[in-house]
RNA sequence: GCCACCGUAGCUCAGAGGCAGAGCAGUUGUUUCGUAAACAACAGGCCGUCGGUUCGAUUCCGACCGGUGGCUCCA
């Protein structure tokens, strides 16, 4: 979406992103994650037997800041065991996070297996001895002296306004400067677990050095740390990457490059039915559905822009007839010419044209990420073209689509975000506040709880963004309106108004799903990869007893796909026991076992994927209730 | 792109400077079975690619390609 991603960040003041010395004491407010799972627990097995949630989410603001303290007090006491080993080591900051805390340092060489086992260690040791944690307000010619010999530590000094108290905090042998809070005594970080070491750059910026970073993570107690680490592992079990393989959905490989998905049959049929969805219900909301190419001319790009700010996420162009080609990077230039072809009338407002439309993005390659973050990718675009006096009902109507579309996905709550004008923009102040104040009206008459980000628009214009969170507590944005200040200009867009008048359009794009590629990551980690009946791919699999059964298996089947059910019969020679096995670790909804008492009754002995038997039902009655809970999304 | 780690059969993973291995999956055959794994045989490999060291490299070294976890970015 959008036009100059690159543009935004430009636009942002570089302060934004440095870290302070020690974090707020205040937590950032948590959306609830809420998943809606299977719960029928099932064996051993049964990938989706667990829900998966942040332990944050449930826990009391007193909890989250005895863990806050002790996450805090364990990066210390890291950097503590760290300095042992590594006397030379430099320390930069080593802040709470969720879930557990990190320290970055500068040490000559980057950090092993071992020498975490090594530190873990030492932290036991320093917990074990119950040292009291000691805060000390200090003149900002002590802290310099204090800590001559961290580089790091001197530039946090000096970002500190002359008005702020400095503090530092010693445990033991080990000073830091930090005004944070902590616990009273180190034996307090009652359970912990060193995770991993990454390399982070100082300040979050690549042009700075890199720093060797351990993540950690810190509980109240070896019960609460045990089942983390259990979340953990069934945030693995749930991975899109490791279902998209186990369940035959996707693949990605060498041959064709890096971040390029191919959909295997059954990932086919689950894209098929999202897609499908989505055409009908943008079709029953007033959305022009339409088709564009995956390339156009360098002018194009020229005009919208994109090629002055955006080409290095572009995809090198093809030379044709002494002209440049480019693969699209975004939908929103053929959108608007679709616009442009013709004079548009007031009376035709609001224009409201969509595209499942495949972009490609030069991705770096370290960020690419199974369906997550890949470089050709289909995005569920929309642009809306409107009257000022029309914003605002648009906007509600994008909102309310929106959660119809999620609900259906079985997304029930969402992180909304309120984006405002940069300092650096484009367009008038009038339209901005016009176009910022029916984002706002449209959330707050569907009494939508959202946060704003003071400043955080593009610079194109105000935007929504929503935000879901998958299985392994990422949030991933998927759906975006933003509105547009920009391309119209560039491309001179105009409407004639009732007053025979030129008049500019109110430019929207929207995206719901983000892109279909990272929509469906999210949703085979949110199922678990059980997804319910209208989504799954095999909707049930017939398994004959014997092999004499086999032609009524074939008609059971073909009785279900006459209803418009995806059947299947498994007809290997394995073992009954062994199709269910099959069936149930392929997460398919429903196992029909057929043998002589099902076929002499015109019958099916239907087992669910929860486990449960329903013992022999007529077809008509199976067709019946599938098809009815296929029609209730559910 | 940067830092670290990793690339051996479709998958998960052993292995060792001198004949390439297991389990699962696959194929075939036997079995015809009542709610989570029948039995057997067979097949499967440029040990990511290129270069170097060596009598000999899948193994050691380097570069590249790809992956994983982060950083940065982002739909």
């Amino acid at each position: 979406m959008g036009v100059n991603e690159i543009l935004l960040l430009r636009s942002r003041a570089p302060s934004r992103k440095a870290p302070s010395p020690c974090p707020p004491r205040s937590y950032a407010v948590r959306w609830k994650a809420q998943f809606r799972f299977l719960s029928t627990p099932g064996k051993a097995t049964e990938v989706h037997r667990m829900p998966v949630r942040s332990p944050s989410a449930q826990a009391s603001p007193e909890l989250l800041e005895l863990r806050h303290r002790i996450r805090h007090s364990a990066s210390h006491i890291m950097a503590d065991a760290v300095l042992q080993l590594f006397p030379e080591a430099k320390y930069a900051i080593g802040p709470p996070i969720e879930d557990g805390f990190y320290y970055d340092f500068d040490v000559a060489r980057p950090f092993t297996p071992e020498d975490l086992e090594h530190i873990e260690t030492l932290m036991r040791e320093r917990i074990a001895q119950d040292v009291p944690f000691i805060r000390t307000e200090v003149s900002r010619n002590e802290a310099k002296a204090a800590f001559r010999e961290q580089p790091y530590k001197q530039e946090i000094i000096d970002g500190i306004p002359e008005s702020e108290s400095l503090y530092t905090l010693r445990h033991g042998p080990f000073t830091d400067l930090c005004g944070g809070i902590h616990v009273e005594q180190s034996g307090q970080v009652a359970a912990f677990k060193l995770l991993s070491v990454a390399g982070a750059y100082w300040r979050g910026d690549e042009r700075n050095p890199m720093l060797q970073r351990i993540y950690g993570t810190a509980w109240e107690s070896q019960e609460a740390l045990d089942n983390y680490l259990e979340l953990l592992e069934e945030a693995e079990r749930r991975d899109h990457r490791r279902l998209g393989r186990e369940l035959d959905l996707y693949s990605v490989h060498d041959e064709i490059g890096p971040g390029l998905i191919v959909w295997h049959p059954k990932g086919g049929v689950l894209r098929t039915i999202v897609e499908n969805y989505w055409r009908e219900i943008h079709t029953r909301h007033g959305y022009n559905l339409v088709y564009s190419p995956h390339i156009g001319r360098s002018n194009l790009w020229r005009t919208s822009g994109h090629l002055d700010f955006y080409q290095e996420n572009m995809y090198a162009p093809m030379e044709l007839d002494e002209q440049e080609y480019f693969l699209k990077p975004m939908n929103c230039p053929f959108h608007i010419m679709i616009y442009r072809s013709e004079l548009r009338s007031y009376r035709e407002l609001p224009l409201k044209i969509g595209e499942l439309g495949t972009v490609y993005r030069y991705e770096r390659s370290g960020v690419l990420h199974g369906l997550m973050r890949v470089r050709g990718f289909t995005q569920d675009d929309a642009h809306i073209f409107c009257m000022p006096e029309q914003v605002e009902s648009e906007v509600g109507g994008v909102l309310d689509l929106t959660f119809e579309i999620l609900r259906a996905f079985g997304f029930d709550e969402y992180q909304i975000m309120l984006s405002t004008r940069p300092e650096k923009y484009v367009g008038d102040l009038e339209m901005w506040d016009h176009a910022t104040a029916s984002l706002r009206n449209a959330l707050e008459q569907r009494g939508l709880h959202h946060d704003i980000d003071e400043g955080g628009g593009a610079f194109y214009g105000p935007k929504i963004d929503i935000k879901i969170k998958d299985a392994l507590g990422r949030d991933w944005q998927c759906t975006t309106v933003q509105f547009d200040f920009n391309l119209p200009e560039r491309f001179d867009l105009s409407f004639q108004d009732s007053e025979s008048h030129r008049a500019r359009p109110y430019m929207v794009h929207r995206a719901i799903l983000g892109s279909i590629e990272r929509f469906l990551g999210v949703l085979i980690e949110h199922y678990g990869g059980a997804f319910p009946l209208w989504l799954a791919p095999v909707q049930a699999v017939v398994i004959p007893i014997a092999d004499r059964h086999l032609p009524y298996a074939d008609s059971v089947a073909s009785r279900l796909r006459g209803a418009g059910l995806r059947a299947e019969v498994n007809a290997k020679s394995d073992r009954m026991n062994a199709k269910i096995r099959q069936a149930q670790l392929q997460k398919v909804p429903y196992m029909l076992v057929v043998g002589d008492r099902e076929s002499e009754a015109n019958a099916a002995a239907v087992r669910l994927r929860d486990g449960s038997d329903l013992g022999p039902l007529q077809l008509e009655d199976i067709v019946a209730r599938m098809t009815s809970e296929v029609a209730a999304y559910a």
